[in-house]
RNA sequence: GGUCCCUUCGUCUAUCGGUUAGGACAUCUGGUUUUCAACCAGGAAAGAGGGGUUCAACUCCCCUAGGGACUACCA
């Protein structure tokens, strides 16, 4: 039984970050299903909609590995279509035509009467006779009576009276479809099986199902999934950060854990936190998903990347580094770079938290030497570290096995004969090595820079000292 | 104003009538450590309020409060 989700977003700015979520239970479900994953544009407000929003929408949701099944959709070049159905309507008498100018309308809403019931046309059961040679918009002959209710997978039951509903215009006097139209129009012609959006669609879900009900069309399975909101319980917006998907990319998080932390937020399996894309792919359904909505929790997210980074696989963290390093408009690590980076990865991913923090430690290994130190961390470069390389030096140079272990060994072993601690010896020889504190294990370094380029640095150190 | 939705530690959440209400992040204390840090041990921390139903309610029902969505020829 074919599952079709689809992601309906419109492209009046960047990829927000909520948006970014509805698109991945989309996709999670769609792919836990076995089923297609769509897109779909929603540019029929002209006046709002760009090319490079669209653009914005395609590169966020790629970022996010939200790959979506066949071309994407332009609601606008479906507008024929739009304009055929509420043709259609109109014949079979669910809809009509309404003559009120939006002048009349207008008035309507500043009177008393106006500030409590919506519009009511006059048009609704007016003689065809006597209609003017005017422009007009088609309205939903909405029913005045009884109830409408949907079942939704996460809201539950939700009613309401059908007098609540105005007769909501389908297309306007220019012959362009609204969105309610338009909505319902392409779901049901590209198969939409299980909508699944932002609860602030509730209500439309009525309202929509008016229309599927009047085409005598199968009304879809719904999901209404909470909004996300900023960590003081408001809208998410710009001033809690980031909202955009973009930018999570340029701040260095990883796809895999944006997909992690962004599904776990408003959905669960249990007390499961950190899981792979894969794992929520198999878990995901949608009577896990919370009604309430929740709070973004950027120290959170945090957590969850520096899981992935620690231990996503090496061809998928290369990724995520092409990806930020471009989200910088930098030019992209060459074969050369990623030859000297693959091996020392083990010890780059620890304690890493994110992709410019990784980029940071991989310094030693990159950098060309050799290396000034930072200005915080030269004072370690001193006349007392000089005279403890002297006799480190020809110890180390005399080291056969070049291990970590054996290494440390020795760094304890001579800092003790020294009588000072590890970190009086440790600690500027990692700015020794990689001009920097801020720097993986000292001996992680030396181990993965070998002897020879160890005794060099140490060279480069006291020809400076 | 009206209609609809929501409400468990600071945050994300578990619980599907019977639990000392569990976990994670953050936080605090102690330990350890060559580092931005990490790790180990431990602590503090929650059912919005009020009524019911029931032997028993975080869980079911009602009311109140608070938050949110919608109420466009926007989507």
């Amino acid at each position: 039984m074919g599952i079709v989700t689809r992601f309906a977003p419109s492209p009046t700015g960047y990829l927000h970050i909520g948006g970014a979520r509805t698109a991945l239970f989309n996709w999670l479900y769609a792919r836990a299903n076995g089923g297609k994953f769509l897109l779909r544009i929603e540019d029929t407000d002209r006046a709002r909609s760009t090319d490079a929003a669209t653009q914005a929408i395609y590169d966020g949701l790629k970022w996010l590995g939200l790959e979506w099944d066949g071309e994407a959709y332009s609601q606008f070049a479906r507008k024929e279509r739009h304009a055929e159905v509420a043709q259609a309507m109109l014949d079979k008498g669910h809809a009509y035509k309404c003559y009120a100018t939006k002048a009349e309308i207008e008035e309507f809403r500043a009177s008393p009467e106006g500030k409590y019931g919506s519009f009511q046309s006059p048009w609704r059961d007016a003689d065809p006779a006597t209609a003017p040679d005017a422009p007009y918009v088609i309205r939903l002959k909405a029913p005045r009576d009884g109830v409408m209710e949907i079942t939704d997978e996460v809201q539950g039951r939700v009613s309401w009276k059908n007098a609540e509903f105005d007769d909501m215009i389908l297309l306007r006097s220019d012959r362009t479809p609204t969105y309610m139209l338009a909505v319902v129009v392409d779901d049901h012609d590209m198969g939409v099986t299980h909508i699944i959006r932002g609860d602030d669609h509730l209500i439309n879900a009525g309202r929509q199902s008016l229309i599927y009900n009047a085409m005598g069309w199968d009304i879809p399975v719904f999901a209404h999934i909470p909004l996300i909101f900023g960590d003081d319980g408001k809208k998410l917006s710009k001033r809690h950060g980031a909202t955009g998907a973009e930018e999570y990319r340029a701040m260095g998080y990883l796809a895999e854990a944006m997909r992690n932390y962004l599904a776990r937020l408003g959905w669960s399996h249990g007390d499961d936190e950190l899981f792979t894309t894969k794992q929520a792919i198999e878990w995901f359904n949608l009577k896990a998903i919370n009604k309430a909505p929740s709070r973004f929790d950027f120290k959170k997210l945090d957590n969850v990347n520096k899981f992935h980074i620690e231990n996503v696989p090496d061809d998928v963290l290369i990724t995520g580094l092409q990806d930020y390093i471009a989200s910088q408009g930098r030019a992209p690590l060459t074969e050369a770079v990623l030859t000297k980076l693959k091996p020392v990865l083990p010890i780059l991913r620890e304690r890493t938290k994110k992709l410019p923090d990784l980029l940071d430690k991989a310094r030693f290994i990159l950098g060309p030497r050799p290396f000034a130190p930072d200005e915080n961390d030269a004072k370690h470069l001193n006349s007392v570290f000089n005279g403890i390389l002297k006799r480190l030096t020809p110890q180390l140079a005399g080291v056969t096995t070049w291990t970590k272990e054996e290494l440390e060994t020795l760094f304890r072993d001579f800092a003790e004969t020294e009588g000072v601690g590890l970190g009086k010896v440790a600690q500027p020889m990692k700015v020794v090595l990689s001009g920097t504190t801020k720097s993986p294990s000292t001996f992680d370094m030396m181990a993965a820079l070998g002897k020879d380029e160890t005794l060099a640095r140490i060279n480069d150190a006291t020809a400076r000292m």
